[in-house]
DNA sequence: CGGACCCTTGATCGTACTCAATTAACGTGG
DNA sequence: CCACGTTAATTGAGTACGATCAAGGGTCCG
């Protein structure tokens, strides 16, 4: 019953190191389109950013990408899949930190500990464009656009951490995630309103601070209230002004 | 009965541009540090350095520093005092996003918005070193040791975001606060056990998503401990190891 | 002296957690 | 192909933690 994943096209034989052809394709929605296309083609630069990136996976539903305390050597571009981030505390009760999407990236957090701080996981069959830090940070004291690009990577994640701070709600929780979902979703071409939950009610709840039960029971409310249609992990965010007004102060604006 | 602030010489005439002289002896314990000693002194960046350096306050109790949507040119580093960032949502509710204690910078979440997505208000008299961000950019890109830096600073900032969020008992969260406030005290060349609250009940408990109520029981029950001894804001920590084995699902390793 | 604000303490209440049972989907091995 | 175990999701019942409401004292400041 697993659909397919939204970005359609999944599995490309991986291929280790990128090659120029079509890869164009995919970098148009990836968080790093900005600096891979101020290097601009025909440039020697481009050569610099495409030695420095190098396509792995795939990884499997499950499989670890790097886990906490792994020395931090480069930053990762999803580009197609789904990954969640979490610590696990000296309970080993988990806690997850985020969910990432294609084209966005995770690893940023590792750069001052220069050790990753939490564990990366792939939710599904996941890609990535891996970017060698150091020959990124070279290239970003060359290619101020670089520079500034990096800045405002790490600036924005800032933003979002704040995001899931304060006391609210379980409905308001709710809300705001999965309008937030869904503008990512479309931010990056897809679907805003229509898209598969990668991760488990377990993870939701997790993410969200709150009890699988809760999660569960939120959704059927939702549905009740014809906010949303929900079947598995298929979803429709059928009045996203009602989630956007419920949600509202979790949300930027 | 206001002590008179940890840092001790608080007050120095208002100098608004940075003179090199004695100024050494505050930037030793800047989060800037780094920066401004990798600069050295007698090269010419030095020059560029502390032409983007501005001296600003003081500020008093309640003053804003900046305010949500304000452009965004540049960050500022404590040098004396203390703040605290917030929101401020739809409702007029305030929600604490941190405090920040000399040494530390504030408006790093403003890059990729370019307006500030938060307040910063001052808690007791507070003075500042205002770094134009687009002088430090330029001066990053000459100088990899100032980006490395300020990479540095961004993803560090990232690291404690993930802090507060997880579902955490109430006394958790507070004795996870006092062991981080008494840590970054120590980290600045200040007693990590025996400082003033610079902050009211009320911020503490907004900021660890708690009622103030709570907060007071807390601290309370944690005086009946033995954990702590306060009175009004004067705060020892009398029983670190204590605390941090409480808040440990909360530090850091 | 009056008012504002902060802190503390007590009593009640409500949301979301916990424990528990049921159903469904999936994979494995007999 | 079916029996079985596992995992995920849903739903119900009872509970606990922290919020809210309320009252009182302390300090600062006009």
């Amino acid at each position: 019953m697993r659909s397919s994943h939204p970005a359609g096209r999944l599995p490309d034989p991986p291929s280790p190191i990128a090659n120029d052809g079509d890869e164009v394709h995919f970098c148009r929605t990836c968080a790093f389109a900005g600096a891979c296309i101020a290097v601009g083609y025909g440039k020697p630069e481009l050569e610099s950013l495409h030695c420095l990136v190098e396509h792995v996976g795939p990884y499997r539903n499950g499989d670890h990408v790097f886990r906490t305390g792994d020395p931090f050597r480069a930053i990762f571009a999803v580009r197609a899949g789904t990954v969640k981030t979490c610590l696990v505390d000296k309970d080993g009760r988990e806690q997850v930190l985020g969910f990432y999407l294609p084209g966005e990236v995770i690893g940023l957090n590792a750069i001052y500990p220069e050790h990753f701080p939490c564990d990366a996981v792939a939710l599904e069959n996941t890609q990535f464009c891996r970017f060698s830090f150091p020959a990124m940070s070279a290239l970003a004291a060359r290619m101020p656009a670089v520079q500034q690009h990096l800045f405002r990577l790490l600036s924005k994640e800032l933003g979002t951490a704040s995001l899931l701070a304060g006391d609210h709600s379980a409905d308001e929780r709710m809300a705001a995630f999965l309008c937030d979902l869904g503008s990512r979703y479309a931010a990056r071409g897809f679907s805003g309103t229509r898209f598969t939950l990668s991760m488990s009610r377990g993870d939701i709840a997790n993410y969200l601070r709150l009890a699988a039960e809760t999660v569960s029971r939120v959704l059927t409310r939702f549905r009740s209230q014809h906010l949303i249609a929900i079947e598995g992990r298929e979803l429709e965010l059928l009045d996203v002004k009602g989630l956007e007004k419920i949600g509202q102060n979790l949300l930027p604006d």
